[in-house]
DNA sequence: CCTCATGTTGAGGTAACCTCAGTAAAACTC
DNA sequence: GAGTTTTACTGAGGTTACCTCAACATGAGG
């Protein structure tokens, strides 16, 4: 796990990352790729499940899936498209909505902590940098 | 996607970075678990199913899981441990070896091909401020 | 209308994990 | 040195988060 090559260093940091976003998630009941979903409905609005599944990159038969999960857990509804009757479009309930908003600010206040073992001015080029990979 | 917290940039790089890390493994028939098993019995040689866990940081049942798959497929063999009867030892065939040498290779080459878009200096900071995150 | 494309979902499958319980061997206890 | 506890592994069976393929309904173009 030592290794120095680049990659292994930034999986190192992504595992951390991602355990700490799992303990952040879990007081919510939410499990990761389900708060992926919210986040998404969030910033979106209503959408098909097609298109859901497009943002998260997954196959549509895949996002029918958390919908469906969703659903049960009362934090999305279906209804139909107004312009195709082929089509559903999901949208966030109330307490969606407010799953979402708890997920939002668990999020903000995970990253802050992660990233506090940074000075101010290692954040700004931490963010420069992976800028640069991800484009 | 877009958010602007140093989380969800992270996780945009380590997007890219898994899809390249898969096209990287599969000419090799190799997946992500498998090449990891592989390069700890490369690093550190024949161990105990309950070690290859602990490297791997899963549980020993999936340990021995993952060494069921690389056994079947010829890669690692299972021993006796001179030691301690109730052990058996974990060590790379001539084939395993091949190939972990092969997935070296292309995780190298896949580590340089990634950041290169970065100058040297660049990555001397991404590595320092990564180390920081990480420890 | 007839064909073809599109949107969703049922059925069934996979990878990579997990826990729990059982077995065998080792290590400690008295 | 027999009995108990611990350790190492594995069989059985479960979960999560995906997948493909085929069916079915609706929509769109000729």
């Amino acid at each position: 796990m030592e290794d120095n090559t680049l990659s292994e260093l930034f999986w190192g940091v992504a595992r951390r990352l991602r355990h700490l976003s799992r303990e952040t998630l879990e007081p919510l009941h939410v499990s990761p790729s389900h708060g992926r979903a919210l986040a998404v409905l969030m910033r979106h609005g209503p959408m098909r499940p097609g298109a859901l599944a497009e943002h998260l990159r997954i196959a549509a038969r895949s996002a029918t899936e958390v919908v469906d999960d969703l659903e049960r857990r009362g934090l999305v509804e279906r209804g139909p498209d107004p312009g195709d009757r082929r089509a559903t479009l999901v949208s966030l309930t109330a307490a969606g909505r407010a799953t979402g908003e708890r997920i939002k600010a668990a999020r903000y206040a995970e990253s802050e902590r992660f990233f506090a073992a940074l000075s101010a001015a290692d954040r700004a080029e931490l963010t420069r940098i992976l800028r640069k990979l991800r484009d």
